[in-house]
RNA sequence: GGGCGUGUAGCUCAGUGGGAGAGCGCUUGACUCACAUUCAAGAGGUCGGUGGUUCGAAACCACCCACGCCCA
């Protein structure tokens, strides 16, 4: 057995186990394996992306999940994938050949742009996929799909004609969102608000034939040049002799009508508000209401168009500041004020929106959002936490028609044909069946692509398969495993950020309902947002970002991964400690503590591998007399239901922390430091108890650390290939003790007490000591009686003296109390009796504070009528103690005075 | 405007009805034969505020304050 290095270096044997497992197949699923199915289809990543702490906290949760599942005997099967990510990929590709060639897209036209673009993708895509096996992700990287192969092309387009006979799909002119940078429409889910200092501008629009002037405000005052009414409340006294007459636009000198409408809130400004239906979505719904007609006034370029007149060509800020200035020129500037507002921007390239009436396809949701509402409301769709279960209620009962078609070559072509002279519209899944249709007559397709999320909505189930499993069930290599999809869907889990539980899980929740009839995943884990030190975003552009492959690579995976989970709690973010200096992770107090905790581990297991050279210890004993053996034991058998019942509950941060206490300070603290002289003295026992225990705890951190775990677990040389495949451990009941527990509670006290009076004395860490125990209870008297060695370990003390209480103290000692037992360290003429009064007299105060509390809750009748007995019992037990406790401090301080 | 989250030790956070906790940081001591990425001891908190429910509130309820997120 080679000797294990003094401390754990993660990167030597990362690569090793990770190839190791991948090549002996462990991270394959098979749709045969009759045992239990559990599945993850892990959230795909951009195409065009890096990995970001986001996915890293993301993969440490799928991961640890799989890994407990097949440790639990589950037929485990996570697909790993990449989204091709519409907008994001289309500008990136873009900007790279313009960079190289100098080209733009319409030079080069559709088809060899996408020549381009997929051979870009082939280049430099799925670079997460493989960062995410340097984290240690265990997922079967045969089955790793792309939402533009073949059979997922095939799946969006049967899922697209589906709705289409359905009826849910149609085409419409509406107001859409639309970036005039990336020149497509968004859908309201891409919007974000943004808050944005401008301002405020009241304009004066003059009255026709007698009617009063208007006053409108806007912070757009360049959409006045679109404007087709003004709306007054017909509730607005000031008004009702205006309605129905008009007003001049200003600049245009158009006259339009004065319409009276709901909208317009009389308490704000004059009570008047502009309509321009073509760029403002109130204003849009005040047109259909008033039959007015849509001007459009700025162009998908973001400039004026002929509409504008003289403004014509202008881009939309520059013409704003004009038509102010020629408003200003006019005396129709009545008033600017500073205004901060919210404002529409696309959450890609944070361009303002252009609101703009354009034909778009649109899919009818209220059907779809009816039939899973109550999958939400009944919770057949688990949350964790729950609360993200009402949040997606709300969504639903409020849904709006989805807006799937986009301005742009990449991504899934909408499978719609025209007929060049019927019109005809067609929809097909290929072009063959299009010329079938269609026969002599010449058509087109349509020109749009779909919405990237129209694609991953289909994710769980297309990934296994659907809509063919026989043919789509890719397992990579040519081949098929035909029982994916019956196999593995419902899928077990869907591990997400908050961020996307509308704009993706809910719809997956949708399609599987329409497509599939079932729920697509059991269990949907909401995971906190991580920010930076300081509550800021997360954000490479803002050099806020963290590169997790750095943090690896400082850290090692395994303590990366823990350092993630043991923040992993219910709260919606996790502030990261790291400290940034110069784009360098200068320190992580979090990241520290768990590649600390590692390197214990290492050490422990050092230790035990030292102490056993080659020998395996046999099976662990059914009776273990000694008590320090049965209490690891019987704590170990804590931790392992602790533990499980932690990640039961998707709690990984009481997961991680409570497995730290067992091993570092229960283990290692206490049970290794006992183990020590018993190793020197050939016990047997202890051997087997070190062994076991550790095994234990190395199955327990699989989830988390894999690596390390696995490195030790095959130098300890256990049953079976590899910790990654061993059985999860389960909690033995008959193991449990809670007698021994207790014992060693008090053991633990008396140990804390001497080991504070010895600094309290000032003796040196060397130098033994003599140590007099003072028992009022057998039990008491018993417990350390047998456990006298401990003492002399644990606080290095030559001797012990123990009696029964009424032996009284020894001659000039300090003194302190632990529960049952006076604690003397007798110090012949050393003893300072001032200091040890005051010492002792602080004790004694918060003695009786504490006991005067107990008192005034047994002096209240209420509490001794109403509290549970049992409560009761133990505030009376607490004051008896508390009142001897206070007998026994006096006496001591008595015996002082002399 | 509506919804949600957060506010507990200097920092990052656990703790949902009955004696205030962890890690880091800090103070003191120790290179003790697994580990100084360590060990031992210690200091440090009107649990955001006010009111209520209760025998009893950090926790439950109401309102308020501060910060953040989502929706409109």
């Amino acid at each position: 057995m080679a000797e294990l290095a003094k401390n754990y270096d993660p990167h030597a044997t990362e690569a090793k186990w990770y190839a190791w497992w991948e090549e002996r197949g462990y991270f394959h699923g098979r749709a045969d394996d009759p045992r239990p199915p559990a599945c993850i289809t892990i959230p795909p990543p951009n195409v065009t992306g890096t990995l970001h702490m986001g996915h890293a906290l993301q993969h440490a949760i799928h991961d640890a999940l799989a890994r407990w599942a097949r440790m639990r005997g589950h037929n485990v099967c996570v697909v790993p994938g990449v989204d091709h990510a519409g907008i994001g990929t289309q500008i990136k590709v873009s900007a790279y050949l313009y960079e190289t060639t100098g080209q733009q897209p319409h030079e080069i036209g559709r088809e060899a742009w996408l020549r381009e673009a997929h051979a870009w993708a082939a280049r430099n895509g799925g670079g997460i996929l493989k960062q995410l096996r340097a984290l240690g992700c265990s997922y079967d990287w045969r089955r790793e799909r792309y939402t533009l192969d073949d059979g997922y092309y095939h799946a969006v387009l049967t899922a697209f004609r589906r709705f289409y006979e359905r009826g849910w799909i149609y085409r419409g002119e509406r107001l859409v969102n639309w970036c005039p940078v990336c020149q497509t429409v968004i859908s309201d889910l891409e919007v974000e608000q943004n808050e944005v200092t401008g301002a405020l501008w009241t304009l004066r629009y003059p009255g026709l034939n007698g009617a009063p002037d208007v006053l409108v405000t806007t912070s757009r005052p360049e959409t006045m040049l679109g404007d087709t009414a003004v709306a007054v409340n017909p509730r607005d006294e000031r008004w009702t002799a205006a309605h129905g007459q008009q007003v001049l636009l200003p600049l245009l000198d158009r006259p339009i009508p004065i319409v009276a409408d709901d909208y317009p809130d009389p308490a704000f400004g004059s009570g008047a508000v502009k309509v321009t239906p073509a760029h403002d979505p109130n204003d849009w719904e005040i047109g259909v209401r008033h039959g007015l007609p849509v001007l459009q006034a700025i162009g998908p370029d973001g400039k004026i168009t002929a509409v504008g007149g003289p403004y014509a060509g202008l881009d939309r800020y520059e013409a704003r500041q004009r038509v102010l200035a020629d408003l200003a020129e006019r005396g129709l500037l009545v008033k600017e004020e500073a205004y901060t507002h919210s404002v529409p921007h696309h959450d890609r390239c944070h361009t303002a929106i252009e609101p703009l009436p354009m034909e778009q396809w649109f899919v009818k949701m209220r059907d779809l959002a009816d039939a899973v509402l109550p999958w939400y409301r009944e919770g057949r769709i688990q949350f964790h936490p729950d609360r993200f279960r009402e949040y997606g209620v709300e969504w639903l009962e409020s849904i709006r028609d989805w807006c799937i078609s986009r301005q742009l070559w990449w991504g899934h072509r909408i499978p719609i044909y025209y007929g060049q002279q019927s019109g005809r519209v067609v929809c097909a899944l290929s072009d063959e069946e299009a010329r079938a249709a269609f026969g002599d007559e010449p058509y087109r397709q349509e020109e749009d692509v779909l919405d990237t999320w129209f694609s991953s909505a289909l994710w769980p189930f297309a990934v296994l398969g659907w809509p063919d499993p026989s043919q789509y069930g890719y397992l990579g290599g040519g081949q098929v495993d035909a029982g994916s999809l019956a196999t593995w869907h419902p899928t077990t889990w869907m591990i997400t950020a908050r961020d996307i539980l509308y704009l993706w899980v809910a719809r997956m929740a949708m399609t599987a309902q329409e497509f599939v009839g079932q729920i697509p995943f059991q269990h949907v884990v909401v995971h906190p947002t991580i920010q930076t030190k300081d509550g800021q975003r997360m954000s490479r552009s803002l050099g806020t970002g963290i590169d997790p492959l750095e943090l690896i690579a400082q850290y090692g995976a395994d303590a990366t991964r823990l350092m993630l989970l043991i923040q992993c709690s219910t709260t919606q973010d996790i502030r990261f400690d790291a400290e940034i200096v110069n784009n360098q992770i200068e320190r992580s107090a979090t990241a520290d503590t768990c590649r600390n905790f590692l390197n214990k581990i290492w050490n422990a297991a050092r230790f035990v591998l030292l102490n056993l050279g080659d020998q395996r210890p046999a099976a662990l004993p059914t009776a273990l007399p000694e008590l320090a053996d049965r209490w690891i034991v019987s704590r170990y058998q804590g931790a392992v239901a602790e533990l499980t019942a932690a990640l039961e509950a998707y709690r990984f941060d009481e997961a991680v922390k409570g497995l730290y206490e067992f091993v570092w300070t229960e283990f290692c603290d206490w049970y290794i430091e006992l183990a020590k002289p018993r190793l020197r003295a050939g016990d047997a026992a202890v051997r087997s108890v070190l062994w076991h225990v550790l095994e234990g705890v190395l199955r327990l951190l699989q989830p988390f650390a894999p690596f390390l775990s696995e490195e030790i677990w095959q130098q300890l040389g256990a049953d079976g290939e590899a910790c990654l495949v061993a059985p999860w451990p389960t909690a033995e009941p008959a193991r449990r003790d809670r007698a021994a527990e207790a014992a060693f509670a008090q053991l633990q006290e008396v140990v804390r007490v001497s080991r504070n009076l010895r600094v309290q004395a000032g003796v040196e860490d060397r130098v033994t000591i003599h140590l007099a125990l003072r028992a009022k209870s057998a039990d008491d008297r018993e417990l350390l009686a047998t456990t006298a060695g401990y003492l002399q370990t644990l606080v290095r003390c030559h001797e012990v003296d123990l009696a029964e209480a009424a032996a009284g103290a020894p001659e000039q000692a300090l003194a302190a109390v632990a529960g049952g037992v006076d604690v003397y360290l007798p110090l012949a003429g050393l003893v300072d009796v001032a200091a040890e009064r005051e010492r002792l007299g602080k004790e004694r105060d918060k003695a009786v504070a504490d006991l005067a509390a107990q008192r005034a809750k047994l002096g209240n009748a209420s509490f001794v009528d109403r509290a549970p007995a049992a409560v009761v019992q133990k505030v009376r037990d607490r004051e008896s103690e508390l009142l001897e406790l206070v007998a026994r401090l006096d006496e001591r301080l008595a015996g002082l005075s002399d």
